[in-house]
RNA sequence: GGGCGAUUAGCUCAGUUGGUUAGAGCACUACCUUGACAUGGUAGGGGUCACAGGUUCGAAUCCUGUAUCGCCCA
């Protein structure tokens, strides 16, 4: 509004808009206004048909990026639409407590005290966290509020609440009880800085230049086949020669035969190693043999544990050598790994060094190189939830789109793998597993036991890990509707409906949530899953803080607003592949805002003060007031609606964007407005008035449609438009449907009007490159004559030369059949006959002969192809009849097309 | 090593079960300050659909192979 101030009931319209749109003040003070008004909560009381989305709750230490904007940005539209389709919404808001990296960065603040955090204790530690959190963890919060995100903020949930925190021991204690939660010494992904457990699928793989040392080690006893008195292993990890137990080959590798019984010294520790045989050493590796090392690699684990031998552990946790690393003992192990060639060197113990690329874990949180290591986590066993989780997929009832991740999904859980959900750091849910002092009993409870239950004894302690992240955020969808107890929410809203995530954590937590969903709520927790492409810069290039490429999406909302992000994002991001964006990309929105800005104010510089015409809410039609020109875009609103609905339904959002965009910009500013300008101007107040009433109906529905896609500007033209006057808010506007056959029957409006339109649109185009051929400057004025081809055609063109003179600048439309040209003049055909344009001057004959023979040459071309296929008997016999038929029109037209440009070239003379 | 995806105009991408003359936005060229909008208008130029085979009456689209790039898993 121009005094910036809310007009609920809407009749403060607007009397001078700027020729700009500023979007600053307007977004605020709409987002302000709507939260202020409840229009985001959702109210199961309420019932109807719920409709409702989970957001992916980001990292409570996240900031804003275009990832979130995108994701984001999707879960608001299909909120938005949902809603003003008339369902009961509610869109789930939250962060999760990241463990690891939320620890991380509290750690850091204290390293700059100088403090670690074993000086403050784990309790102090934890309040710390808090106090953090408090402080700082709302940040993203405010910043999806910037992008306009319609998330029912009242809800907001936390994975560290206490609601939450019980669903989390509920789990755990149902799922020990249930056998289905073991603890076990095995070797896990460990982050040397993060100083603790990761689970598989945070530890990532890259490929990373490394080196393949080429190790001696002495043969006690025996030779190999080449009469070597050592034997040659490689390895990547030489440091790791510490913990070594033995020599593993191929049992079918002929090379090391006759060694079996042989004594293997380990070089520098000089410990006795023997040769095992497993299938699993690939004899094209290295030279065949490798080190097996069970306390340092998951598969020399295996390996070991086959063999029975047992693991010798050379490392302490913070990735520096123990005591049984001899002499390297404290040393870091990358240290150590040179220190170890150096001796190797100096010992002539190493064959050579290769450079080798392989692929090498590296935390999530802090990308440290993983070690593996055996130490006794607590695990999941997955087999029993994956079974049903995978069939709810293979059914279909749960839906992946694009669909080509079910078979992803299926590929994971099908070969699925124990879940370590321990992690050795502070903040996060505590494992509820107590152990008795006294009888050394094991339970898992929720809350805090008053004694053993086995002894009664009070002196007991808990378990000091704590869990996964992921095993809070796997119970998202039904947690925070409130589970354990069986709420109105839980009941109303679960399952939900889309989930709206990126493909990165499928495994993480869309997996996860689907077993955990059917295993405690009883039903699968959404329906589809739909499955976003990665943000990346202009060249492709993932956004990353250390390549320094990243795009603000606050800076852009900034500069650009939080409409225009919206938009661009959705018009650039073909479903489900990944998107390239730079700051350019978001004129597009920016632009399209603008522009329908400028048709709203067009039309409310053109209505006065009669706000019976400014009606939103119906159409009234007569059919003896209406032009071809508005028949023809009440049918294509009628199609933008239909595509724009068919596109949401297939979250085809950039499809549905595009279309919005064709039709405000292409058809509805373009060619509309263009036209109905000569009516306003016009001295004919009845069909002014039906015009206008065609130019707000049309420009309601195209606000109606983009609102899910742009709230704030259609939301203030809603307002400014007048159209707010029933009921305060786009939002509780009714979802654009399509006019019903019999009011567009009855209105005389039929899809020849369409085709009619689009055809005489086609001519003034052909009309316009006439001029700028002849070089006619925009201003002037000429006559056109033009030989229509049908009668039809005569009759629709006769009732319509006013506004072919008006998309023309033509002086004088001529419309007639019977014309003959005995004058040379330029011509060019359209599809509605031959159109002329009489010039006063000479004209160049040479010059327009060569323009109709190249027009000539193209039909010609197309011609050959035509009658060469119906030349085709195959093609005759084969093809349906349909395509023949085509074919066959096409031909005749291209024939007629041929005739005419031919007459007019001998017309030339 | 296994799987998935991509390769279409200078750039970024659409092209939905094979069927008129392969589309859009940006960029480019020319003209235009016209009473909504220069963040604009009008018109225009620009593509051997990565390559090689195959299936078919017909292939950007289906199949096989090759190349390049990217992602996931091991």
């Amino acid at each position: 509004m121009a005094d910036g101030q809310v007009d609920p009931i809407g009749r403060n319209r607007l009397m001078s808009m700027d020729k700009h749109y500023d979007p600053h003040t307007i977004e605020a003070k709409w987002m302000a206004e709507w939260m202020k008004c409840g229009y985001f909560h959702g109210d199961a009381s309420k019932g109807g048909e719920p409709f409702c989305v989970m957001i992916p709750p980001p990292n409570v230490t996240g900031i804003l990026h275009m990832g979130h904007a995108l994701n984001n940005t999707i879960q608001d539209i299909l909120a938005r639409w949902r809603r003003m389709q008339g369902r009961n919404v509610v869109w789930i808001y939250g962060t999760d407590h990241a463990g690891i990296a939320t620890q991380n960065v509290v750690e850091r603040a204290l390293r700059k005290e100088g403090k670690h955090r074993e000086d403050l204790g784990r309790e102090a530690f934890i309040q710390r966290v808090w106090q953090w959190r408090e402080e700082y963890g709302n940040t993203i919060n405010r910043q999806l509020k910037c992008l306009g995100a319609s998330c029912d903020w009242e809800r907001e949930r936390f994975t560290m609440d206490e609601g939450l925190s019980d669903a989390v021991a509920e789990v755990f204690v149902r799922l020990y009880n249930k056998g289905l939660i073991y603890r076990a010494n095995y070797i896990i992904n460990w982050c040397p800085r993060c100083h603790t457990a990761l689970s598989d699928e945070e530890s990532e793989h890259n490929d990373t230049a490394g080196k393949l040392y080429y190790l001696r080690y002495p043969l006690r006893t025996g030779m190999t086949s080449e009469g070597k008195n050592y034997i040659v292993v490689a390895t990547t990890r030489p440091e790791t020669l510490l913990g070594d137990v033995a020599i593993a080959v191929n049992p079918e590798d002929r090379r090391y035969a006759g060694l079996d019984n042989s004594i293997i010294e380990l070089p520098i520790l000089g410990r006795h190693l023997t040769l095992i045989r497993d299938a699993f050493v690939d004899p094209a590796f290295g030279t065949g043999a490798v080190k097996v090392t069970p306390a340092h690699d998951p598969n020399d684990f295996d390996m070991g544990r086959r063999h029975n031998l047992t693991p010798i552990n050379v490392m302490h946790g913070d990735g520096r050598m123990n005591e049984a690393a001899g002499p390297y003992a404290g040393l870091d192990r990358f240290e150590c790994r040179e220190k170890i060639v150096a001796d190797l060197k100096a010992a002539g113990l190493v064959e050579k060094i290769d450079n080798h690329q392989h692929s090498v874990g590296h935390c999530y949180r802090c990308d440290t190189v993983v070690e593996p290591r055996l130490s006794p986590q607590w695990f999941v066993k997955m087999k029993p939830l994956a079974e049903p989780a995978l069939a709810a997929v293979n059914d279909g009832r749960i839906r992946f789109v694009p669909d080509r991740w079910t078979k992803v999904y299926q590929e994971w859980m099908e070969n699925i793998r124990d879940w370590c959900i321990s992690r050795q750091i502070w903040w996060g849910h505590r494992i509820p597993i107590f152990y008795c002092n006294d009888c050394r009993h094991e339970w898992a409870a929720k809350g805090t036991p008053e004694w053993c239950p086995k002894c009664g004894s009070k002196s007991y302690r808990q378990d000091e890990d704590v869990l996964d992240t992921w095993f809070s955020s796997w119970l998202w969808p039904f947690s925070t509707l409130g589970w354990p107890a069986q709420t109105e929410d839980l009941k109303f809203y679960y399952p939900t409906h889309d989930l709206v995530t990126a493909s990165e954590i499928i495994f993480f937590w869309v997996a996860r949530m689907i077993m955990a969903g059917i295993e405690f709520a009883g039903d699968i927790p959404f329906r589809t899953v739909y499955i976003h492409g990665t943000v990346r810069d202009d060249q492709g290039r993932k956004m990353s803080k250390s390549l320094g490429n990243s795009i603000d999406p606050l800076s852009i909302i900034e500069s650009y607003s939080a409409d225009a992000l919206r938009f661009s994002l959705m018009m650039i991001t073909a479903t489900g592949q990944d998107v390239y964006v730079s700051n350019e990309k978001f004129e597009i929105g920016r632009n399209f805002g603008t522009k329908l800005w400028n048709a709203a104010r067009f039309i409310q510089m053109n209505s006065g003060e009669d706000t019976t015409i400014t009606s939103a809410t119906g159409l009234e039609l007569d059919r003896t007031l209406l032009g071809a020109d508005d028949r023809h875009i009440l049918l294509r609103l009628n199609a933008a609606i239909e595509n724009c609905n068919a596109n949401l339904e297939k979250y085809r959002f950039n499809d549905a964007a595009q279309v919005l965009y064709e039709f405000v910009w292409h058809q509805y500013c373009d060619w509309y407005l263009e036209y109905a300008k000569d009516i306003l101007n016009g001295e004919d107040a009845a069909r002014r008035n039906q015009t206008l009433r065609v130019m707000h109906w049309c420009l309601s529905n195209a606000l109606r449609l983009l609102h899910p896609m742009m709230p704030f500007v259609t939301e203030e033209l809603w307002h400014a438009m007048g159209y707010a006057a029933s009921n305060g808010t786009i939002m509780k506007s009714s979802w654009p449907v399509c006019l019903p056959e019999d009011q567009l029957e009855t209105a005389g409006i039929s899809p020849a009007d369409s085709v009619y339109v689009d055809a005489k649109h086609e001519l003034v185009r052909l009309g316009r490159q006439l001029r700028a051929d002849y070089g006619i400057v925009p201003g002037r004025r000429i006559d056109y004559l033009i030989r229509p081809d049908t009668t039809d055609a005569s009759i629709r063109l006769e009732a319509d030369t006013a506004s072919l003179r008006a998309s023309l600048r033509a002086e004088k439309m001529t419309v007639d059949m019977g014309l003959s040209t005995e004058t040379a003049m330029p011509g060019v055909l359209t599809p509605l006959g031959m159109l002329y344009m009489p010039l006063d001057g000479v004209i160049d004959l040479a010059a327009e002969r060569a323009r109709l023979v190249s027009e000539l040459d193209k039909v010609n071309t197309h011609l050959d192809g035509a009658a060469r296929k119906l030349e085709n008997e195959k093609f005759i016999s084969k093809a349906p009849d349909a395509v023949v038929a085509q074919v066959r029109a096409t031909r005749d037209e291209l024939l007629e097309k041929q005739a005419k440009l031919q007459a007019q070239i001998a017309s030339l003379g």
